[in-house]
DNA sequence: CTCATTTGACCTCC
DNA sequence: GGAGGTCAAATGAG
């Protein structure tokens, strides 16, 4: 594995495919852009609303924001899947075919604990960040690894719900070699791996295909905010850096598509909910 | 006691 | 054979 900073899609890159680059290519981008930037604005705000109460407010109206956009390019993906079907004499995709239903399938029937295989590159996504662990999701660290002419250790982490409810999706984190200076925020590459199949603690289905009503009420939310890191390397931002918070403000992202929040077809059942909670505030502003 | 993290061993892939 | 990814026992925190 070489570099985890080049732009990802979780199908075939757009570029493959002319006729996809030029329909939804630059649409797609945009959008993920933005969603992009949605979601490191969450990460630099959330933090510094950690003892507001509007905290949980602010949560979910970025997660509606998200998930608008999440639609958008579900939309956009959907209809390149169709295309794409056509397209099946790609050589990694044979390739991929034959080592894992011919090869290595015998393998991983005959010891449980040959299943793990290296990851392929066409369901990851990467991005930089100062805040990697204000993602939106709930994570558990699996394991640890020096990188080879890296600096920092690599961490791994999957999805909290990967035992209860089979979530596959995982994620790398990796701090920068070039963000030692005083001046710079230190930055980390994130990678995520597959996408979540889980329902996190909002209650929200963060998965692609289930669709179901979400009842739960406002009282029963809970932030899912990701705090999970205990590792020196992976720092967060806490409330007193503001120095980093101001700095972060202006920095853009790689990634293309952030895959937190791609769950289709989310129930947006809270503008209700919304609603009373800004006129409540509104109300007592300085709550 | 429970659960998350750490860490060395082991695995697959290149 | 080296590098990266995962497992699982050990460890520690709450």
């Amino acid at each position: 594995m070489k570099h985890h900073n080049s732009r990802h899609l979780p199908q075939s890159s757009p570029s493959d495919h002319p006729s996809f680059a030029s329909d939804h290519g630059s649409a797609m981008k945009e959008i993920a852009r933005g969603q992009s930037l949605v979601t490191q604005l969450r990460a630099i705000v959330l933090p510094a609303l950690q003892a507001d109460q509007r905290c949980e407010l602010v949560a979910q109206m970025f997660q509606n924001i998200l998930d608008c956009s999440s639609k958008a390019i579900t939309e956009l993906q959907l209809q390149h899947q169709s295309d794409d079907d056509a397209l099946v004499d790609d050589k990694k995709r044979v390739r991929r075919i034959s080592s894992d239903d011919c090869t290595k399938e015998e393998g991983a029937t005959a010891n449980p604990r040959h299943q793990h295989k290296r990851r392929r590159s066409d369901d990851l996504v990467s991005l930089e960040t100062p805040v990697p662990h204000y993602d939106g999701r709930q994570w558990r660290k699996y394991g640890q690894k020096h990188i080879n002419k890296a600096k920092h250790p690599r961490s791994y982490y999957r999805c909290t719900y990967s035992k209860e409810q089979g979530c596959k999706a995982t994620k790398t984190v990796q701090q920068q070699d070039e963000s030692t200076g005083t001046d710079n925020p230190v930055m980390y590459t994130v990678v995520y791996h597959g996408q979540h199949t889980c329902k996190d603690n909002n209650g929200v289905d963060s998965g692609t295909d289930e669709s179901e009503t979400n009842t739960q009420s406002s009282s029963d939310r809970r932030s899912s905010i990701s705090i999970t890191s205990t590792d020196p390397c992976d720092h967060q931002i806490s409330l007193g850096d503001n120095k980093l918070i101001g700095k972060s403000a202006d920095l853009v992202t790689k990634s293309l598509y952030e895959p937190l929040n791609m769950n289709p077809f989310a129930p947006l059942d809270l503008d209700c909910w919304e609603l009373d909670a800004l006129l409540r505030f509104q109300l007592e502003p300085d709550n």
